[in-house]
DNA sequence: CATATTTCCTATCTGATTACTCTGATGTAG
DNA sequence: CTACATCAGAGTAATCAGATAGGAAATATG
């Protein structure tokens, strides 16, 4: 399960994602509109600056904005950004592997051999996904029947 | 990321799994087999049993078995026991579906689009994978060259 | 320049969870 | 009866989650 963090810091990117690229939305407008913890939030998107997901504006008329295309900004970087690992175990993992203190051979875990598809398959949608395309598909095309 | 206690579950069940059906195994042999803490492991068999999946024996001669034919348990099953959800967020999960509180319009959120693509990705795996299918995966056919 | 605004930064707090261990009760075979 | 093994629950130390507090630094405006 994502952490809560996880999930602010997606949805205040989706907020950012929703307005034209130039527009600053302060954070207390954007906890306002997602229903998030103020101040929570603020630290949410520091690190999300401090990563680069986010670019700021400090005092009057400042605020928030994402730092490149919606269409760049994938969920996969997001979630590994606050919450580390895709993978259901560290031996499996792309971007954060480590061994299994417990295991004996690797190699031939059967275990692995499953998590890594589980794995595979997460990355696949997390990393397949962008801002932009979830936001496209939240908006069916006008006149396209359901 | 799974609990180690997940993943001690796993490895005991898939240890239990290779033996024939009657043979019952001391918790001591799994944790020497597997490498895992003695008294850890004793609880979460414990919980294997509570739970369906294992059947016990005790006193002398005494140990754990399988409760029922390997390829009846699922990965799926056992994460569920021993983490709960597989969904990455509780309001895309089918078995602890929970609702978010900062959500306002829980069928309109993109968020949840993706991640119940993400749930069905994991589940697809996990509910879709056996311990037989583990074991057999892992003990290619002989004379089947590389 | 003064001031209001807004992000940036550090620190702290509380409660829950994780990963175990300890002690003893309960059941079973010989 | 007794050695063996699971069953049961409490206890514990460390870590993490989910925040909040208070102030420093930057910036637009008058």
């Amino acid at each position: 399960m994502l952490s809560q963090k996880c999930k602010y810091a997606l949805l205040a990117l989706m907020a950012l994602a929703r307005e034209p690229s130039d527009k600053l939305l302060l954070v207390s407008e954007i906890a306002e509109r997602e229903n998030l913890p103020r101040k929570f939030l603020e630290a949410i998107l520091l690190e999300l600056n401090r990563n680069g997901l986010v670019r700021s504006r400090r005092g009057r008329g400042g605020g928030y904005a994402l730092a490149k295309p919606a269409d760049l900004i994938t969920f996969g970087q997001v979630v590994r950004i606050m919450d580390g690992p895709l993978a259901p175990l560290a031996c499996v993992s792309v971007n954060y592997y480590r061994r299994c203190d417990e295991c004996r051979d690797e190699q031939n875990c059967e275990i692995r051999r499953v998590m890594r598809r589980v794995r595979d398959a997460i990355a696949a949608e997390l990393d397949g996904t962008s801002l932009a395309q979830a936001l496209a598909e939240g908006r069916p095309v006008p006149g396209m029947a359901a």
